[in-house]
DNA sequence: TTACTATACGAACGGTCGTGCTATCTTGTC
DNA sequence: GACAAGATAGCACGACCGTTCGTATAGTAA
């Protein structure tokens, strides 16, 4: 569909968008992306609530624009990492060991931000909800995909369910995030990592 | 300290003070502890804002009040029935048995209270972040301890960290929470459960 | 029944929310 | 260097936020 024009843009105004959206990321993992206000946000950039608002149509698009950036710092920093490596079993290894270092790292203040954001749109409507519940059913999808192509290679016994494989790798990761944001205690990742690890032995 | 007399209270006040912190501990799944607004919550209640405001002294007293209700309904719902399991491994799978199911049956529609609370208020201060985070604690604590009985009983091996143990266990409880309540699917909840009975075998 | 007070209400406070409108800069193109 | 368009700021709006106040009502103890 090419109805809608694209307007061009300036230089300025791109770099004030990354600017905004990196820090409304940033932000959303400590307030929530609803919790999180267009007035706080400028601010914290130190720009006019009004000339911030002008890069979007609404709050709701700043959301959306907002996952779309979170999950493009989620792709440089662990998905495309992850795909580099030799086998599927690997691929997985590596996938959450750059997952962990990047809760480690903070590069979210809040932790993983869609872990954040999952926890708080769980029983939302509307299209910010549905996005964060999409990427969420592609992240499974594609842990599933990697313990299957891991049985394939005869890197993970062959017998068991790929879903309930994901679901418990999930599960390590998301707990080692909140633990380790709740608590400011590394433990919680070495509890995660350990577990992931004993699981793709 | 007895410095604060206690007031004395009158039966009609008892109760709706109930009926504002059952429905507070409901709403504060969906919106968030601090999303929830007074206003919002006595329009639910059919309640005026102020009539409402006059049980407790601030927000703040509201959100501890209503995280002290939300425990009481998670005692009686999974630690009670728990504690009268026979030996130390049953009292864990029925704890968590009785964990999955106050989600499914949608005790709180945003699914289990603490888990909301805990991703929310990660990185937030002051009482209402440490009473969540005290709770945390503690439960980890009991979990570990089950543990380390069922292990002195022979029942888990006892070359394992409990720690570790209760950090899995509990990462299928997060995980199944999330999972089901974001996609609206029991799915999550029946991997949560496969997940714990094979841990506890 | 009377006296006391917990309970509940409506109205209003200052503040912040998301969202527009308008004017003034700033940038890129010819 | 002129000019169109994008970027930003200022200002204002209606709605809602947590909170306070004064007042009417109703449960309870004497």
């Amino acid at each position: 569909m090419a109805a809608t024009e694209e307007r061009r843009r300036r230089a300025d105004g791109e770099r004030s968008r990354q600017k905004i959206l990196r820090a409304a990321a940033s932000l959303a993992t400590v307030d929530g992306l609803d919790g999180l206000s267009i007035g706080t946000l400028a601010d914290h950039i130190g720009m006019s609530k009004s000339g911030l608002y002008a890069h979007f149509r609404s709050k709701e698009q700043l959301q959306l624009e907002t996952i779309d950036t979170a999950l493009e710092i989620l792709t440089t920093l662990v998905l495309d990492p992850a795909a580099v490596a030799a086998t599927p079993v690997e691929r997985l290894r590596t996938l959450y060991d750059r997952f962990l270092d990047y809760i480690e790292e903070r590069v979210f203040p809040g932790g993983c931000f869609f872990a954040s954001a999952e926890s708080e749109l769980g029983m939302r409507e509307g299209r910010v909800k549905d996005r964060i519940a999409g990427l969420q059913r592609s992240w499974v999808a594609r842990i599933e995909e990697l313990v299957r192509e891991a049985q394939a290679a005869g890197e993970l016994p062959a017998d068991e369910d790929s879903a309930q494989v994901a679901f418990e790798l999930d599960s390590y990761g998301m707990m080692g995030n909140v633990g380790f944001v709740l608590h400011d205690d590394p433990a919680y990742l070495a509890h995660a990592r350990a577990a992931i690890h004993r699981r793709l032995r």
